[in-house]
DNA sequence: CTGAGCATGTAACCCGTTACATGATTTC
DNA sequence: GAAATCATGTAACGGGTTACATGCTCAG
């Protein structure tokens, strides 16, 4: 939908595609995925249309690298989709879906399952942002007020990330509770 | 990446595609969207696939209604991608992005901007939850957790959604007061 | 010498969006 | 008579996933 955008927004400083991978799995993974093999294209394409420049650079180990740095219309396609203004109403999420349509799984122990990895999924998800937070708060004095620019909107969306599994933690373990409430209700009701 | 698997879930019960359409809109908008464009083929590979079946039925204004309904096989598949449990890990959340990278844009005043209109998204959006909650609650005396399940599933992510909008619009809020708080203590240092 | 990490990509396929095309009925 | 709602779709294009292909270096 907006790999390019985002693409161009992170290369605020140089950086290949590869390290452009990393960056996603560091930072944005837990509201944005992105696979090396739709990367290396839209590179070229936004190469192509002038946006990014290329520099080839040897590597320690493996093929050289493609460095690519954003270009003044390159920022200034940037801003104007910033200056759009938020992109939402498109979310997919596929587990909210799947709980929408839970009642097709007919025995209640099966649905207690489902949403039991649900709540583990979400606690493995919740403690790793919960040790970028700790690492972060650590290591820079200037948080997370006076971090530069750069810095402060990232922890923002660090934040969000935050407090969004930490809400769906309790949502789940409160869901878990319902069910277990009605599957013993329906029992006695036997 | 889910549609099939969604639609075999919300047709529980017979329903044309423009019925499909309208219960996206109703009732998943908050997590899922889907055109028409592409409800239509969906449901013509499900059907050859053998996991829906389809009845002509005339209408009273238009074209006649293509009801389909779930075959047992549909059932199968449905069933079995619950039991894989949750789909988790594929969230494209833009505008999340989009304040990541929110320091691209220069001018303070711009970066406010920005998520002033994020923040009214967000209040449009809780109020539409809400009212839909309050809709549901007055209608069913069973409500909440004498429901029937398939509306308790349903209500399950009714509820999760008004409280992410709420954390979202907290968040907002608070993204707001410490990007005010910046502007002024960086026009003070000038 | 095996496996992990570095580093690049292509090809086939599926998913999703936007635009186009049609036509009846009801409401204002 | 215009606009909204009902109801079906197709076509062109772009976004995203999975699988395939290559080859180097370093650590164990």
């Amino acid at each position: 939908m907006s790999l390019p955008h985002i693409l161009l927004g992170l290369l605020d400083e140089p950086a290949s595609g590869y390290d452009l991978k990393k960056i996603f799995e560091n930072a944005l993974r837990h509201f944005w995925a992105a696979n090396l093999s739709q990367i290396y294209p839209t590179l070229k394409s936004l190469e192509e249309k002038g946006w990014l420049e290329v520099s080839e650079a040897p590597s320690e180990k493996g093929p050289s690298r493609r460095v690519y740095r954003r270009t003044t219309s390159g920022t200034d396609v940037l801003t104007e989709w910033l200056g759009g203004g938020p992109e939402i109403g498109t979310e997919r999420l596929t587990w909210v879906a799947q709980v929408f349509m839970l009642s097709a799984v007919d025995e209640p122990l099966r649905q207690l399952q489902f949403m039991n990895k649900l709540r583990d999924a979400m606690v493995e998800r919740l403690a790793a942002l919960e040790s970028a937070e700790a690492h972060w708060k650590s290591a820079d004095p200037r948080y997370p007020d006076n971090l530069p620019d750069k810095a402060f909107y990232r922890h923002l969306t660090l934040r969000l990330g935050l407090s969004r599994m930490a809400g769906n933690l309790r949502w789940c373990e409160e869901c878990i509770g319902r069910i277990e409430k009605r599957r013993v209700a329906t029992e006695q009701g036997n």
